[in-house]
RNA sequence: GUCCCGUUCGUCUAGGGGUCUAGGACACCGCCCUUUCACGGCGGCAACACGGGUUCAAAUCCCGUACGGGACGCCA
């Protein structure tokens, strides 16, 4: 048997985050095992839906790296097929005709919830006779139920699970307008689809039931079922909104790799012994929906930045370069020249160990774009002292003096002034340099920096900080 | 309210009757390294929700309680 996962998002406008897991899961199960992975449009609802939104859906997908097998369907697309079967579930008696109003409805929730009972609709029409059916509204057609006995999923994740059918209400499989409700075109096309295996959010273990009485009713092989537990924000509830980013487009924003991503979302309820670095290659050996967990977890921002900051030092420095240069643009208005890029070339390696993410290393790889004079932040001006002035100085002359401007005679010469003119303490030269040539309080290894910036663009930071300190030292 | 599901360090998890004085990772706290921050190295803190069973033996099996979550739409 061929494995066949699907993933069926809903255009929402957004991917979120536990989505992009279920998307995940389905991938790496259906990759894993040799079989397909096909994605559907979840669109039956009008209301809600632009192409924009799917527009997102496909971009995420695309980022995180997850391919599928066939065209992307849209279950609107379908509707005509999923009247046929409401149709045809009527003519064989399983579905019938309901007239009841919403308001009606209401009323019925109403009575249900005060009685203490499960089940909303009272099956009013379950057995009346169409004739008495109301001038002028269009019914709806309704799926029986079975009315005893209990029901059973047995899921993969969650193992046996069975409720009473008095639990299950005639539900809704055509609106009155016509188009198929969620129940019936998920039912119809998984089953067309061929699909073997439901990897879902828990939210769906209730539903499932009412759609194996589809299943039932058409005589279709059921799918294999497994519900993950849902991905919760730090309180505890389901990850929304409110709780922050939620949406992979957000976390692409703050500059996560979707590797980082991916092996986060999959040790989010997922684990494999004691391994935590899990690559996609990795992933598609040992992956198994045996080892997805019952319970829901939390959503842990710091254990996502240390896998980052794994993956950022892992990645090749080409790459980084192109993946910075939107960042260095929006928030330093940096565009990498020539000259900037042969220099953050050379310095990548030193900085990418220190990044947690992309938006920390544009901010550290500045040193090596920018051009004197540039301004100092806080950090930088604390070193900025009249003290330092005479330390920065002496640098700049035995620097100037240096006919080979490489970081061991560098670091020499520093070591040097440090033990002369500043009782011995390295710190107190290389704060001030750094300031310097960083305009902050924060750098790669300098003597490898200085290196790499050259001894022109070095001389200039000195010779403009010093005169900062000239300006400044009156206030 | 009704039904369903869950509960191992702060967080993610390993564990599937004895090898558990419960392992790993992130976070946190020390120390070392050191030119800031970070990285790295070493060490530390810290958990089987509770109560009953079953068993020679339970984190592991069963029941109950508590707490948490999810589902109850002509949304998906």
């Amino acid at each position: 048997m061929t494995v066949i996962t699907r993933f069926p998002p809903s255009p929402t406008g957004f991917m979120h985050i536990g989505n992009a897991r279920t998307a995940l899961f389905n991938y790496l199960y259906a990759r894993a095992k040799g079989g397909k992975f096909v994605i559907r449009i979840e669109d039956t609802d009008r209301a809600r839906h632009s192409e924009e939104a799917v527009e997102v859906i496909f971009n995420a997908l695309e980022w995180m790296g997850l391919d599928y097998d066939n065209t992307p369907q849209s279950q609107y697309e379908n509707r005509a097929r999923h009247a046929e079967i409401a149709h045809a579930l009527l003519a064989a008696g399983k579905a019938y005709k309901c007239y009841c109003s919403p308001e009606e409805l209401e009323k019925m929730r109403e009575q249900s919830k005060s009685e203490g009972r499960a089940v909303a609709y009272n099956n009013y029409w379950r057995d009346r006779d169409e004739s008495e059916a109301p001038k002028g509204v269009q019914p709806v057609i309704r799926i029986k139920s079975p009315l005893e006995g209990e029901s059973i999923v047995d899921d993969v994740v969650q193992g046996k699970v069975r409720v009473d059918n008095k639990q299950l209400d005639d539900f809704i499989i055509l609106r009155s307008d016509g188009v198929p409700t969620y129940m019936l075109a998920v039912v119809v096309d998984d089953h067309d689809m061929d699909v073997t295996h439901v990897i879902r959010g828990d939210d769906h273990l209730n539903n499932t039931f009412r759609q194996n009485v589809i299943y039932d009713a058409m005589g279709w092989k059921k799918p294999i079922y497994a519900h993950c537990p849902l991905i919760h924000g730090a309180d505890g509830s389901k990850f929304s909104k409110r709780h922050g980013s939620v949406s992979i487009e957000d976390y692409k924003n703050m500059g996560f790799l979707p590797e980082a991503l991916n092996n986060y979302l999959l040790r989010l309820g997922w684990g494999h012994k004691d391994e935590e670095i899990i690559p996609m290659e990795r992933a598609l050996e040992i992956f198994d929906i045996k080892g997805i967990s019952k319970a829901a977890s939390k959503f842990d921002f710091k254990k996502l930045e240390s896998l980052n900051a794994h993956y950022l030092n892992a990645a090749d420095n080409d790459r980084l370069v192109d993946l910075i240069s939107p960042f260095l643009k929006e928030k330093h208005n940096i565009i990498i020249s020539e000259e900037g890029l042969t220099r953050l070339q050379a310095g990548m390696d030193g900085i990418k160990e220190r990044a947690k993410t992309l938006i920390d290393l544009a901010a550290e790889s500045r040193i090596y774009l920018v051009d004197a004079p540039f301004p100092y932040d806080e950090g930088a001006q604390k070193h900025l002292t009249p003290a330092a002035k005479t330390i920065l100085k002496e640098i700049l002359t035995e620097l100037k003096a240096l006919n080979d401007f490489n970081h061991e005679d560098i670091e020499h010469k520093c070591r040097n002034i440090a033990q002369i003119k500043a009782d011995g303490k390295l710190g107190n030269v290389m704060m001030p340099f750094r300031a310097a040539l960083a305009g902050t309080d924060k750098s790669p290894a300098l003597f490898e920096a200085a290196e790499i910036i050259g001894k022109p663009e070095v001389i200039k930071r000195l010779e403009h900080a010093i005169a900062y300190i000239g300006t400044s030292a009156s206030h």
